[in-house]
DNA sequence: GGCTCCCTAACATGATCATGTGATTGCCGG
DNA sequence: CCGGCAATCACATGATCATGTTAGGGAGCC
């Protein structure tokens, strides 16, 4: 059974030129090529979803990336491929975040698209190398909470538990079954080896991952 | 030229499959292929090293994440695929967070994985589609912070970010130029809403997303 | 014109916090 | 055996916070 694809496209040559390919396939159907997001809803409204859509950033009217966001709301089956020529992190991410499921560059060649539209009805995830190469990359950075060193002492540890849970030191003594006073005495030494004079500080640096 | 790939595998039988493949093509040599990532670190010592190092996961000795964090910070040049069964996410992530820069799943083809260590030497991140497909799954899930109805206004939002970088009620009414008792005010309405009653409470939702 | 909501502001009071000074106990390592 | 450090507790004081009450001006809606 052949699967059908959708463009949103600003470039009219790039797009009749895409949906004409896809539309010749034996596997593939490209029933509607639009230039913009708004015209595309319009289009759903009416018709029958496509399994997939390939989708520009740049774009007259709404972006491509917010359009990913309506789309996928109102029609959550229809899988969404970036086919743009950003390359920048911030765009992909947000892009991704936003809910599209594959991410390719302007250079991807017909054929390439194609394979990318099965692999993504297969149940892939459809990226440039570049792309991929980004996404990972960003995966890495997201473990900077290497061991900054905290010096904290375990109980140290406990009370700035405490202080995230929002507790008031009178909690804290309960919870830990000690003096309120040494409560005082262990957020004295908290706040002096992490260099902030207030409980807010400190939950801060707790919940970013600096301690 | 012809780039350089290692193995570290267990699986005699497999070991040998991808290296007399690998060996035998044009663009590619393959002089090691061991079974612990013990021996692959003793090789290292003694041989220039190679552009990428295919690892599986399961293996007798240290485990090949483990492998990935040691490999990477003496030898940060090599790249490294991992080769597994394993496809559940904790493991998946846990490999690229220790560095590896490709994940691909065993039943993937001879001529795949070749595929694989060219487009990784390229500065791409080849991944199995199912894998991919995860990746960019957890990335969407990065984002819950869709909308929680905060019910904040604007004014508000203002409040809390000032609570979240740790300022006192003066110091906000300073930034925004309003009075303390405004400030105070703000922040009663804040704590109606989020049915809190501190300034901790409020940043760790902040922080948490929940707002 | 009423109504609701946001932003602003003031006054007041009891609770909690930030910080200083000092002390005791127990464990670890030179 | 003694010094250093973690953990415990105490007393004290000024700063800050949490909360109640009240209220005027402006934007938007029926």
């Amino acid at each position: 059974m052949a699967s059908v694809a959708g463009i949103v496209e600003d470039n009219k040559k790039i797009r009749d030129l895409i949906q004409r390919y896809l539309d010749m396939q034996d596997d593939l159907s490209c029933p509607v090529a639009v230039d913009s997001v708004e015209e595309m809803l319009e289009y759903l409204e009416e018709h029958p979803g496509p399994d997939v859509i390939l989708m520009d950033i740049q774009l007259p009217g709404m972006s491509g990336i917010k359009g990913i966001g309506i789309i996928k709301e109102k029609y959550p089956d229809i899988e969404i491929i970036m086919l743009t020529v950003y390359h920048d992190s911030h765009k992909i991410f947000k892009a991704l975040r936003a809910g599209a499921s594959g991410y390719l560059l302007k250079h991807t060649s017909l054929p390439e698209i194609k394979e990318s539209i099965l692999k993504l009805l297969d149940g892939g995830a459809p990226m440039s190398p570049q792309i991929a190469r980004k996404v990972i990359t960003h995966f890495q950075e997201e473990t900077p909470k290497k061991d900054p060193d905290s010096n904290l002492t375990p109980r140290e540890h406990d009370i700035v538990n405490g202080l995230v849970d929002g507790l008031s030191y009178k909690m804290i003594a309960d919870r830990y079954d000690i003096s309120i006073d040494t409560v005082r005495a262990h957020i004295r030494n908290i706040y002096k080896k992490l260099h902030v004079n207030s409980k807010a500080e400190v939950i801060a640096k707790s919940l970013k991952g600096e301690i």
